[in-house]
DNA sequence: AATTGTGAACCTCTTCACAGCT
DNA sequence: AGCTGTGAAGAGGTTCACAATT
């Protein structure tokens, strides 16, 4: 009956989360009314068990006996996700990586609105990728601000990235995700994730030879 | 003085052990002769005593009371991530994110050679980018075999991602890479990693609403 | 009869702390 | 004196298993 939890939350029970979410938004198009827990392990590859945990921290959202309502899941995952607002993202850096991600249209729903891209090559600088205008560097600043952009995408070169977070944190950004492979130094209130995308290839070696 | 550890080894730790190569290949370079757990930490960000763990899974590299010779432990880690080898790699889907992966060159060295692309369109087949071919999908079993190739990376349409693993599997891949955000099938032998980019993205929201 | 919500058990990974080596 | 290697403790996350509910 509880509706929230004191509990620390596993940062990987968030990244079920959006699986989760993914799946209703599926199921909630077939226009399926209700799923339980084993259904929906069954379609995510995880336990029942691990769903409901996951779902118990933020609330009671089931019905005993019939499982959950597929529309109010939807809606309470939005919730739990800061699903329900926009969010405007900028990517820093249009070379290959960053041009990718303009590319990728995946996420310009569900309210991500990937709305800038900055770079310091004059030949980029006014271009447009997938119909998103590429600023100057220099004006990261202030056109950060005026666009209310919320994440900053960085895939900038190593060397670069730090001074990039540092304008971003002036700009009064909260929220980076950055793929350069360097620990970055942000304030305690600004989130950074780090995605290593040559690591995770690195690693695979190990694998093979074990 | 055991030189190797039954234990089961946590996958963070592989991950760790590819971030002190990094740090050690560096420190060689700097001509430094040997390093202590508590510095290389001081570097990665990590505990000493979480370094110390990680080496002794798989023997004991360290000198008591001065700590681990560099060149010693580039060697030995080299040795464990499986780097002494040469691996040629190859990228199924020669899309914006495929390309993003042939135009970074920052993992054609300590031993990974990404050498061979595949795409379905016939505009990009025969083409090369980074000097990398662009082979036809229909030839993925021949070439694969041909080139030796050991890991694949997956960047199709999430729709085809499992016909493009059932193919990799049938010439004999062992470890996958896939970008697609779905669960893929493949026999126990085989390692599929998945890098869910869009999902690391969709999940900030969270942590800027909480 | 079906399925949730959850305390408790379990398992995994990290940190502590120090004996022992150089 | 400095630092590793590691048993033991601690923290964190997952699974079990079942009472409670519809």
């Amino acid at each position: 009956m509880n509706t929230a939890n004191k509990k620390r939350i596993p940062e990987s029970t968030i990244s079920r989360l959006n699986l989760y979410l993914r799946e209703v938004l599926i199921l909630n198009e077939l226009k399926i009314p209700r799923i339980s827990s084993a259904d929906l392990g069954e379609r995510t590859n995880l336990s029942d068990a691990q769903i409901r945990r996951d779902l118990n921290y933020f609330g009671s959202f089931g019905k005993t006996g019939s499982g959950y309502a597929v529309p109010e899941l939807v809606k309470s995952l939005r919730k739990i996700l800061g699903r329900e607002e926009f969010w405007n993202i900028a990517v820093v850096g249009a070379g290959s990586l960053g041009s990718a991600f303009m590319k990728y249209s995946g996420f310009n729903k569900e309210n991500l609105h990937l709305i800038a891209a900055f770079d310091n090559d004059p030949a980029k600088v006014g271009q447009k990728i997938n119909n998103i205008p590429i600023h100057d560097i220099v004006q990261i600043r202030p056109v950060l601000q005026e666009k209310k952009i919320a994440i900053c995408v960085i895939t900038v070169p190593a060397q670069n990235s730090q001074a990039v977070v540092d304008e971003a944190v002036a700009a009064g950004i909260k929220c980076i995700l950055n793929f350069a492979p360097v620990a970055l130094t942000a304030p305690d209130d600004v989130i950074v994730r780090n995605v290593d995308l040559s690591g995770e290839l690195e690693i695979l070696t190990y694998f093979l030879v074990h």
